[in-house]
DNA sequence: TCCCGATGTATCGCTCCGATACATCGGGCC
DNA sequence: GGCCCGATGTATCGGAGCGATACATCGGGA
């Protein structure tokens, strides 16, 4: 998942560590964070799989500085073209790992750089992903109302209604894909 | 967490594996799972820490029964003194753990067997949490509107009102929780 | 001058998830 | 009778991500 995010973000500019975490922040929004125990492991594996590299372009080095004496300066990542290719990869993915709850906001995130059809597919697997989950809750609920306090009935009902609350809002996305698509 | 949930259910009534998970599922709902990957650890860790016993009364095991060759009966686990304490300990506590986005649903879903001032203590730290997070996305997304394509926007402004929402239910719940408190 | 908060890189231990394996049991179907 | 299949049941493994923590630099205000 951090992969994808961090894909999508250096496809756009190239950054370092500290700015990609704030950029996490501010386009994922209230939905994950993603902690630099995440962030920095993952950069380091996209970068032994060949996806990044490091950025020539900072000044912030000096050339002939004293190679130990800490003074370290700030690493900027840019994508390879394996690392475009690779995102290009990912963003065609219209599979159930696109839709799953960690994943889909990353994936909705990046959509304007996602095809159309596969915009949609995402979409709907999401909903019914949802509408899936929400029967099985409506059915449990049914058969256990009685048996459960307050307390617990009305966390039921509260996740109940935001999962009825997503999915109207996938269907007016997918209306408005939908529209779109068939007149551009 | 996992660890609360348990001690929860299993304060209800003796239970094995699989029952466990079920009920998990049933209680919180669309909140949580915890898979099967998370539970058995769980129970081990908690059997070894001395809250979880084995209970006996397990028909399925055959007294005589050829202790090689398979045959293994349902493990039922039940609390033991410790794990009682343990699960009053936790459920008093009403810290900054206890209103985390995945810590809230479970300590709310055993909010009748909690005491009246830290359920109202545990309501208000999850909802100045949520603003404290509403503000942040606000701002953030006050800043930089003109700069976010449209779905990166959408994906905000879906999240800032599910907030909101949340919001708007736990202040329903913090006034009924004051009138009840207030005229038992 | 000194300290503090923002910037910046990085690791460690932990919880949890998803996939997988394997075994039993009851019921429907040929 | 024999067979398969889905529900019940226990369990492990690898990996992702989190929160806490450490440490260093830099600019600015008291």
């Amino acid at each position: 998942m951090l992969e994808l995010a961090v894909l999508g973000l250096l496809h756009e500019a190239p950054l370092h560590g500290y700015e990609l975490r704030q950029r996490l922040k501010a386009t994922l929004g209230s939905f994950r964070a993603f902690s630099y125990g995440s962030l920095y492991p993952s950069l380091r594996r996209m970068k032994e799989a060949g996806w990044l590299a490091e950025d020539a372009g900072n000044a912030d080095m000096i050339a002939g500085a004293p190679p130990l004496t800490g003074r370290r300066g700030k690493v900027v990542y840019k994508l390879t073209a394996e690392g475009k290719e690779r995102f290009t990869e990912l963003l065609a993915e219209a599979g159930p790992s696109a839709w799953e709850d960690e994943t889909f906001g990353v994936h909705f995130a990046f959509f304007s750089q996602t095809e159309p059809e596969v915009r949609v597919r995402i979409l709907e697997g999401r909903r019914s992903r949802l509408e899936e989950r929400r029967e099985g809750v409506r059915s449990g609920l049914a058969r256990t109302r009685e048996r459960l306090d307050t307390y617990t009935l009305q966390l039921q009902e509260h996740g109940l209604e935001s999962v009825d609350r997503e999915v109207r809002w996938l269907t007016e996305l997918i209306e408005t894909e939908r529209r779109r698509h068939h007149q551009p």
